[in-house]
DNA sequence: CTCAATCTCACGGTAAACAGGTATTTTTTT
DNA sequence: AAAAAAATACCTGTTTACCGTGAGATTGAG
């Protein structure tokens, strides 16, 4: 069974190009070709597709919105963001929107395949570096405020009760802190911590 | 009370504008100049000298020989070494010798005031960079191979009870260890020889 | 051979970390 | 106002870290 790919972005060029070297894939056809995400849409009826190859940047609806109300209609398609930048932002959104993977235009070949197939399957397709940022900025978010701070004073080898008293509340305060920081983190120790936070930059060596 | 000292050079000329460097800062004197090092012991017996300020190199006696011998005999005397190179193996021999100061010939003038300065009151003089160095490479050559091997478990966030499992030894050999290393590395806690394993590159993270 | 360094092991004790749970108050968001 | 999130606090355990002290076995250098 091939895969059945709908490529839609509104820069024509790129669009056949994209499409031509698709089609020297093996095991890959391209279902159909759509011009911006409302195209893709209607196309998507029409068409059995698996992968839908959505450009970030369209007119009348952009890669996002498709990506959202494609993913409504068609639970099981996956899809695969297609950008010439690469924020955090940018991933974010495609992510959250319900994108599975996200290259950029100016991505090799074999990168190209990869995506493809690596999504078709299900499994995701991302910038390993940029990934990881998401990934831990992700942590990050969930960590509130009290915890970096408790973190901070943790790293800086400080006791519960030498932080109970700096922060000037309960040691039993701290030590749910420190729980919930150690469940959210993942790590085992005071020791996991500290390389958890010196790769995530909370703290500066 | 002015600081008196004896300076010893081979180098004439050297020796002469250092002489007359010195008579400029307040407070300083230059008791008398020798030529060597034999010639410095022997002022030093006519001359009540506070700082002896000995050059490296020199005939007859060189300056670590010279500061031995003075020490040896004036144990009150403090010693500043002179030199065209400054590198840890020199430094290291000045220190064992008995010197506080270690002063590079093309230093500043405002340098060689605070060398005389310090060491006339018992505080030693180096250049930090390398002084630094000299430190962690005289407390590494204190711990042993073993001890090494057991501050890379430990910062690899095994307890001591794993540390023990793994290297097949007892636990109580594994705290004996830690009491041995906390001692010799001066640091209170896991954390702290973390922090000294990165600083000194035992680890890397 | 003797001495010093290293590695090994043991005992006893205090303080702290760590794990699991529950629960109230305050702040923020909806 | 209601719901959710965050910060606060307490309790009961077990485990581990850390400190002091002492000592036997081995080995290499003087």
């Amino acid at each position: 069974m091939p895969i059945k790919v709908l490529i839609a972005d509104d820069h024509e060029l790129f669009l056949e190009s994209l499409a031509s070297l698709i089609r020297d894939f093996e095991g890959i056809e391209v279902a159909d070709k759509a011009r911006d995400g409302q195209d893709a849409l209607r196309k998507l009826m029409y068409n059995e597709v698996d992968v839908l190859i959505a450009d970030y940047n369209m007119p009348l609806m952009n890669g996002i919105e498709l990506t959202k109300q494609a993913k409504l209609r068609y639970p099981d398609l996956q899809i695969l963001m297609l950008t010439m930048v690469e924020t955090t932002e940018n991933i974010k959104s495609a992510i959250k929107a319900g994108a599975i993977g996200y290259i950029l235009k100016n991505s090799k070949r074999a990168d190209f395949e990869k995506a493809i197939r690596n999504v078709a399957n299900g499994k995701r397709f991302f910038n390993e570096t940029v990934f990881r940022k998401l990934i831990s900025d992700e942590i990050k978010e969930h960590l509130t405020e009290r915890e970096i701070e408790i973190i901070k004073l943790i790293t800086n080898e400080n006791s519960s009760q030498e932080i109970a008293k700096i922060l000037s509340i309960s040691l039993n305060t701290v030590e749910t802190h420190r729980k919930n920081i150690f469940r959210k983190t993942g790590v085992k120790n005071s020791f996991g911590l500290l390389k958890y936070a010196l790769t995530n930059h909370l703290i500066e060596f």
